[in-house]
DNA sequence: CGCCTAGTTGACCAGGTTCAACAACGGTGG
DNA sequence: CCACCGTTGTTGAACCTGGTCAACTAGGCG
């Protein structure tokens, strides 16, 4: 297993010297420090490919044309969106360390947090197919991004055989986990649906090496706050507040600054009703 | 226009005759009775090119490599399964006419319905990429249903040139659904909830060529019972009954057995909230 | 005619929201 | 080093949307 604590904290640090663009889509970004790559103890691609294999086996010839994708991986500052409703994205973003989310607002002015993303996903790679957005996504903090345009990535895809449908059946392994979203908010009380968004995340995470842990804990970063987990789930962030008390009060998890310690996961997993299936990760990926 | 409600009465009829199998994917389906397809005034893959081409526009060769597709229309029972939990299935299911529903049951017992598919749809297109499903579709009353198997399908894809790209989208539109349903469910309070579920269902059928109605009022087919709206949208019946009264009430819908008049459209559209771009309809098939 | 399903109604209750105030914390500037 | 400030988390009380239970009605069909 890969140090990926270590080597995404080194990484970070390489990259801190490089500007935020505003509108990522609208106007021309700074060039990138690219000398300051060197001081990585992996290239960028290694994380996307990870977060593929935690899904999709691939060919050694798939590894080798993803690995020679150019990658430009940029500091996003907080809450700043990558993708905004009525963009036309010309380019994918490919998250290299650090956490997005999906939201859409609604005409209410309320917020819905559709998904989550993590490291090596590719948030909007719809946007090959679909030109116009429907929704935004935003980077949490110390979010590092790569951005590819869609020429690009289109001729990756055609380079190696079968690279289609590996990214195809990514966007349809998300499809799953919205319909998992949908049964979440639809149909469970506040304490599962609360549980089920630790679950869906512990177990992306464990499925990247990102997380640290004993026989039945995890300890991970968290870097959502309660009104944005309020927005994920469906409920008010006072209510939000009061149900991870009680999740706490019943020894499931621990919270500190920025990290969740899941104490008991398998009764965690018990009280959300959290079945991986959804996820389709490779057998070995999960514990 | 094509005469859709006229032509797909005469398509059932021809039909009737046609046995329900019980798994469709674990044993034998009866042979489908070929003399009577000659009956019908479309083939049935026209129903499959509508479909596509209310979102994307096709070329004449992508035209004919699908009509090219052997289709064995079956009826489906009613509420029966065509896809379950746990199956892995070897076709790809077309809906020919009918609807059918896709739902998730959780470990309370409780289902959520996350879809609804309409005449053209090919709910279960997944399947080519995630093998083992994590959900069910069942058909409605009615619904006339073709299985294509994998193999094919997939000698359909490589057959004409971009048809990848198309279904790829198709699915990817489909994602955008789910979106705007984890938003429906989640923020939305029961009026607007259910409001929107009739302007996103009432938007694809127009697009699909199958309501009638004149300038501000439509009507169409509407096979949902309560307890299905309230498992869609996260309501109990009796909570959709009372919703459905104050919707009456305020003279936005009637209901007719088995249909729903929608009496004054603009206004159904904002008390929804409802905006279709997330359709990604081709802007000549939305009213 | 009788049964079954879908729709309807009333009464009661609970989960979750809202509003408002306060506490804890980290970051900033003096 | 401390005072200040903005953000995030926490608490209490009142309120309300929507759930539950149970009974009853209305059609559709054999």
């Amino acid at each position: 297993m890969l140090p990926a604590a270590f080597s995404l904290a080194t990484f970070e640090r390489s990259l801190a010297g490089c500007a935020g663009a505003g509108d990522w889509e609208r106007r021309e970004l700074p060039p990138v420090k690219r000398g300051k790559m060197s001081v990585l103890s992996e290239p960028a691609c290694e994380v996307l490919i990870r977060k593929i294999e935690s899904t999709t086996p691939l060919t050694p010839e798939q590894v080798d044309a993803i690995r020679a994708l150019p990658l430009d991986p940029r500091r996003v500052d907080s809450d700043q969106d990558i993708v905004r409703e009525g963009d036309k994205p010309a380019h994918c973003a490919i998250i290299l360390s650090g956490w997005a989310y999906r939201y859409k607002i609604l005409s209410s002015g309320k917020r819905q947090i559709v998904s989550f993303h993590l490291p090596g996903d590719m948030p909007d790679l719809q946007s090959l197919h679909i030109p116009v957005s429907d929704h935004n996504i935003a980077a949490l903090p110390q979010a590092v991004v790569a951005f590819v345009p869609h020429a690009e990535f289109r001729a990756l895809l055609s380079r190696a055989h079968g690279l289609t449908d590996v990214f195809w059946r990514d966007t349809l392994i998300d499809s799953a986990i919205y319909r998992e979203w949908v049964a979440n908010v639809g149909q469970r009380p506040a304490p599962e649906r609360i549980a089920h968004i630790f679950c869906e995340i512990l177990t992306r995470l464990e499925s990247l090496g990102l997380i640290d842990g004993g026989k039945n804990d995890r300890t991970f970063d968290w870097p959502i706050t309660q009104q944005l987990l309020g927005e994920a789930s469906g409920l008010s962030s006072v209510h939000v507040n009061r149900t991870l008390q009680a999740l706490r009060a019943e020894r499931m998890i621990t919270t500190g600054r920025g990290t969740i310690t899941v104490l008991d996961w398998p009764r965690l997993q018990d009280a959300a009703g959290f079945d991986s299936n959804y996820l389709s990760l490779v057998p070995s990926k999960i514990r």
